[in-house]
DNA sequence: AATACGGGGTA
DNA sequence: TACCCAGTATT
């Protein structure tokens, strides 16, 4: 690479500083607790998109649940789902179970060490890539994030837009020439650490920062307009009603969501989408669709849920049904002390307030 | 290169 | 509200 970035940058100085500041400044954070590549993997798939403070518990379930990659090849994918409700973005959890199986029957359960063999596993992306490579593996491999793109965007005042691709991998190269060959491990811990702690999105704290001194844009006053991230365009909303259907034993209908798409493989309580069908033709499309009679009840209330890119605008409505068994292999009765064993929404697991009294 | 994919926290 | 978060897969 010919660019000019780190023209007149102390490499030396920076990593010093920054490995300096990290031993002293790192959260005791359950991952840190030893470098079994399967805990590194787990933790850093639960860390996509997701704050530290949100993932710890899940980790320690998840680890206490499936203590190694042999317990988690050997689980139920449902059980596993059921592990992960609530984290969201649910195609990880997925992912990760089939990677894990795939590293049991191909790698004969060792977590591969080499980019190319780990880069082809499910879920493993770049980032994790190099985040595995570096962490579990001590090899001085970019691990590239969100706080590093901030970090460095800051340090070095680069203000490409952080949302397009091809600035994730100008930053990647950026790091390969940067990283601590000594220290990897640390290296982009170190780095991801500042960004969470110090140099935050907003009001970043420069005056406690251990690479201040090298920071362009803290030199040009210009910290709070890095880094540069064109808006995502808002999400549209999409109406529905949520039936709450329950039959004569008192049991209720719940369905499992295709496996494709948003929330695939969750349970959820039925939704029409209004939009498209209209309340009054509600009972009639139901019966189309699943081939099971329903009558529908009162509106219980409604419920608003926001997703990255779509928001749901919920109108409960119960209903019952005079069906013993349900016909569509969507669906079936549950009662509602088993209804806890099945992996709901969010949403749908405020739904269930609804008939907790 | 753009979009789908969750959910919670913050100012 | 708007934005952010230890991103990846699919198109």
């Amino acid at each position: 690479m010919s660019d000019k970035t780190l023209e007149n940058f102390d490499t030396n100085a920076f990593q010093q500083s920054l490995l300096e500041w990290y031993q002293s400044n790192k959260r005791d954070l359950p991952w840190r607790k030893d470098q079994d590549p399967y805990k590194v993997w787990v933790s850093e798939i639960m860390l996509q998109q997701t704050k530290v403070d949100t993932v710890i518990p899940y980790f320690q379930r998840f680890i206490t649940k499936y203590p190694t990659l042999n317990d988690l090849a050997d689980a139920d994918q449902q059980e596993v789902l059921k592990t992960w409700e609530g984290l969201g973005y649910y195609s990880r959890a997925r992912n990760l179970q089939n990677a894990v199986r795939e590293v049991v029957t191909e790698y004969g359960g060792e977590v591969p060490s080499n980019p190319k063999e780990l880069g082809s596993l499910k879920g493993v992306g770049p980032y994790t890539k190099g985040a595995i490579l570096s962490i579990a593996f001590n090899q001085p491999e970019p691990a590239v994030d969100g706080n590093v793109m901030r970090v460095l965007s800051r340090v070095l005042k680069i203000d490409d837009d952080i949302a397009q691709p091809k600035t994730k991998k100008k930053f990647e190269q950026i790091v390969s020439k940067l990283i601590s060959v000594e220290d990897p491990s640390s290296f982009n811990q170190g780095i991801m650490e500042l960004g969470a702690l110090v140099c935050t999105p907003k009001s970043p704290m420069c005056m406690l920062c251990p690479v201040q001194e090298y920071c362009r844009a803290f030199a040009d006053g210009v910290e709070e307009d890095l880094p540069n991230k064109s808006k995502a365009k808002k999400q549209k909303t999409k109406p529905y009603v949520a039936l709450l259907i329950r039959n004569q034993n008192d049991q209720f209908v719940i369905e499992k969501r295709s496996e494709n798409g948003l929330l695939a493989y969750m349970w959820q309580f039925p939704m029409v989408p209004v939009d498209e069908i209209g309340l009054e033709h509600i009972e009639n499309w139901f019966q189309m669709e699943y081939g099971i009679n329903i009558t529908l009840g009162k509106k219980q209330g409604k419920l608003k849920h926001v997703f990255s890119h779509i928001i749901w605008q919920l109108d409960i409505y119960e209903a019952v049904t005079n069906n013993i068994l349900a016909d569509d292999d969507r669906l079936i009765l549950v009662d509602r002390k088993e209804m806890d064993q099945y992996p709901f929404p969010v949403s749908h697991q405020k739904m269930m307030k609804y008939f907790d009294r």
